[in-house]
DNA sequence: ATGGTCGGTGCCCGA
């Protein structure tokens, strides 16, 4: 089973180039981030046609995540529990069923800037509710991808410029504390894997400002991580690092991972 | 040296 994540900032910009990569991907579920789409605008029957199961958790204009599958899906959740207040759409969660049922978390954490500010409040205690959440997951002891633009670099090396980051909130000591303080619960980060000694990258996001591409002066911010039962069966794992170069991308490019379920 | 990029929306905000 072929699980991707994909921040493709805006699906109406960007259903082209998704789909261009959906086919070359060959990928059977893939979680979207930033779909700045309602529910009702978002282009279902397209992707339907082309063979997707189709779950969305969209707003106006921000934000919003989707589920695409190929395998059936189950028992789909919207929203990151613990405030029933809070309004964004960040997080969808389902079940997806393949040789081994594989629950699947997709996130879009919040950004955080400027800091200091509400914004970086909302971050942190959406993070600590993700711990929560995170926690719960890890306790059913199924195999758990959660994967997403967390808006976290973890490291120093996860960063080209790390010093252009210090003052940010995807780089502050807190925020990659509250990233910790989840991964530690018992998480692998599956891109880390495949090279654990690099001292640069992989970097997953290039900001469209000031030629980030063409510098190379990328983050790393786009994670999946595997509950002990998810990574027990992982065999690959990637980041598409040639669809930053597409015509009309997104900031971000897609990152996935292969099990054996 | 300075200002620089997108997308979605609606004449500006969020990233």
């Amino acid at each position: 089973m072929k699980i991707a994540s994909f921040n493709i900032n805006g699906i109406k910009a960007r259903i082209m180039a998704l789909t261009d990569w959906l086919s070359a991907a060959e990928a059977d579920v893939v979680v979207l981030q930033e779909i700045k789409s309602i529910d009702e605008a978002f282009p279902r029957a397209h992707f339907e046609d082309l063979g997707w199961n189709v779950e969305t958790h969209g707003q106006k204009g921000f934000n919003g995540v989707a589920i695409l599958s190929k395998l059936p899906i189950e028992d789909v959740m919207r929203g990151l529990p613990g405030d029933e207040s809070d309004e964004q759409a960040r997080y969808i969660e389902a079940t997806v069923v393949g040789d081994k049922a594989v629950r699947i978390a997709g996130l879009y954490l919040p950004n955080g800037n400027p800091v200091p500010g509400p914004k970086y409040d909302y971050k942190l205690a959406w993070m600590e509710r993700l711990r929560i959440r995170s926690a719960e997951l890890l306790a059913s002891e199924m195999p758990v991808v959660m994967l997403g633009d967390y808006n976290v670099i973890p490291e120093t090396r996860d960063a080209a410029t790390p010093k252009k980051w210090e003052d940010d909130a995807l780089f502050l000591p807190q925020s990659r504390a509250a990233m910790r303080a989840i991964q530690w619960q018992g998480w692998s980060d599956a891109i880390r894997l495949r090279d654990p000694w690099s001292t640069r990258g992989p970097f997953t996001f290039w900001d469209f400002q000031g030629g980030a591409w063409s510098k190379d002066d990328g983050i790393r911010i786009d994670h999946m991580l595997l509950s002990p039962q998810a990574a027990d069966l992982l065999v690959e794992t990637g980041v598409d690092r040639e669809a930053r170069a597409a015509e009309k991308p997104s900031d971000h490019v897609p990152v996935w991972l292969r099990l054996a379920a």
